[in-house]
DNA sequence: CAATAAAGTTAAAGCGTTTTAACTTTTGAG
DNA sequence: CTCAAAAGTTAAAACGCTTTAACTTTATTG
């Protein structure tokens, strides 16, 4: 029932040794040849067995991608970019939420030589993860760690940069009142941005109104400023460690009449997708999501192509994108 | 330098078959030997190879699942619940986004025999996917499939009932100027949604206030939602095919200072994350992630080791939960 | 303690490719 | 028409594991 490369052969009239050639674009085949190869796989239906592939090989074309959660559009768009990228190289990518569990990533898709290397996409729990890669001699390479780590190569954004930028912004359109909601302190990412926003502020000479630290979700931002309005203590501008933070805050002005941006200037992080659909939208900062992920894939088929090469930290630069959510105080 | 079962024979004292055994939980294997070749195993750092077993036994324990896109917290959760329930029974999940691109699709790590089955996850193009399947014979099922196909075991939510439970709360809350906003025409989910609106309307003896065409996305609430505010139209309520134009709608309304729910009651449908985060949290019809996940590994499980069992379509039922965003009219 | 069941062993084939080596046939220039 | 280069061929090993068959050794038990 199986049809095998032998089939195959006896069908088109040549050696399996041609038409091994032809599936893997070895050496030179007649072009008339060729031809025959393929017509009889079509006629066959013929299926090139990937175990037997790999296993000949000693490489699967595969790459492993773990992430915590699907739910983010940042996430989203790196990944698709990956996912292109790589198969422009003639690889596959395979996801595996194994997030936050340790155990999961142990049991998962990427032991027993099943992938040819794996990224990891914002890894919660990464010295796990290392030690396990590194005992298995998996290339792997992380996007987004959250602790600098100069024996893993990685790709991070700029935070400080974005943190800069942001509160820049918010001081260049005559702020002086501008608070910060920061996010949690293990993450590296968050840190960097609450740096970015001192030394602007500090730059600016000018004392900051308050920090808060929230988490990166909605209900954050929400209660924050609802805490502030009710005591009559709301700034004039907030730069928000992420969007969700960002779009709880808009929430709760909305919800209490204070009007965006006259009343409050916002700046976000990342550019969710609703940052440019949920009105007003969202002045925000981008994480270049394609360059990240091309830098991602470029880094990794390195790292597999020579595994004693340098670790290195990539940064990719962040960028302000100004929409309707901030305004020169009046 | 690899280490094979050989080495870990060797290193054992004991014979490839006794660890053969042991590696698949296959035979009595006394407890004592058992041990030596788990310790042996754990000296050598041994990892079974993957594409060998595959190659040796025909199935690769790997299930397929397609998405198109990641940003979504119903598939996340319908994922997550697909992910934990396969491990239990063995396999691994492997997740590819070849979304609404049949060349992706038909280019992807769901070919070569390397995957044991595919669960197609809210496919847009199904007959595309199906051929393909069919051709192969790879067992696979769909899940929010988007048309009715007797040929394939699916599990689809009851929308149907889902549109009317929604329609039926408001009605119940003394509402009479009820309006819809449906999704696009091509989805049956949104064509079901619809239905539901109507037969409850029409059991209630209601005319529909109104009906628009919308897609599922923020900004079409908002601009139906701007429009119906400016031309005074506004109904007392509004039951939204899906969550994102529900959170576009209550956006235009808070941006007109139009309270919600006191002015107006909407209901979503999905439940996404946001909807119990952003005030007013919505109204909504759920989506049960939980067993439409478990149901589609079932049902998978079914196809795989009988692959001429009859095809069935399951049918779970939404829930109603009520939030802050309706209310009884006053 | 003999008889039987349970646990192991050795040997070999098979899974579907790739790859290498040693040759043979075809092709196209000159 | 000759001859070297190009394109094929056959044969066999290798990848690392599973599985089967025919035995042998070790435990269990009445």
């Amino acid at each position: 029932m199986k049809v095998s490369i032998f089939d195959v052969a006896k069908k088109s009239g040549l050696s399996v040794v041609t038409v091994s050639r032809v599936l893997n674009n070895a050496s030179s085949v007649r072009q008339k040849n060729r031809e025959k190869v393929l017509q009889a796989m079509k006629e066959l239906n013929y299926q090139p067995n990937a175990s037997a592939r790999s296993l000949a090989r000693g490489k699967t074309g595969i790459i492993g991608l773990t992430l915590s959660t699907l739910h983010d559009s940042f996430f989203d768009a790196v990944v698709k970019e990956i996912n292109d990228r790589l198969a422009g190289h003639g690889y596959f990518l395979a996801l595996s939420i194994t997030g936050n569990d340790k155990e999961a990533f142990h049991r998962s898709l990427f032991q027993e030589d099943r992938v040819d290397g794996v990224i990891l996409l914002s890894p919660t729990d990464e010295d796990e993860y290392i030690m396990e890669l590194k005992r298995k001699k998996i290339p792997f390479i992380m996007i987004d760690n959250s602790k600098q780590n100069a024996s893993v190569s990685s790709i991070i954004v700029d935070n400080f940069k974005g943190g800069y930028e942001a509160t820049k912004h918010l001081i260049e359109l005559g702020h002086t009142r501008i608070a910060h909601i920061a996010g949690p302190d293990p993450f590296l990412s968050s840190r960097e941005r609450e740096r970015g926003f001192l030394v602007a502020m500090e730059e600016a000479g000018l004392k900051p109104y308050r920090i808060e630290r929230g988490t990166f979700e909605i209900s954050s931002g929400y209660d924050i400023a609802m805490r502030w309005i009710d005591s009559g203590e709301l700034p004039s501008a907030l730069f928000a460690s992420d969007d969700y933070i960002a779009l709880g805050v808009i929430d709760a002005c909305l919800n209490r009449g204070i009007r965006i941006p006259e009343a409050m200037s916002i700046v976000g992080f990342d550019d969710q997708k609703f940052a440019s659909e949920f009105r007003p939208m969202l002045t925000t900062v981008r994480q270049p999501a394609d360059k990240i992920g091309a830098a991602g894939v470029d880094l990794l088929l390195e790292a597999m192509s020579d595994s004693s090469r340098r670790k290195v930290t990539i940064q990719i630069e962040p960028e302000l994108i100004i929409r309707e959510s901030t305004a020169r105080i009046i």
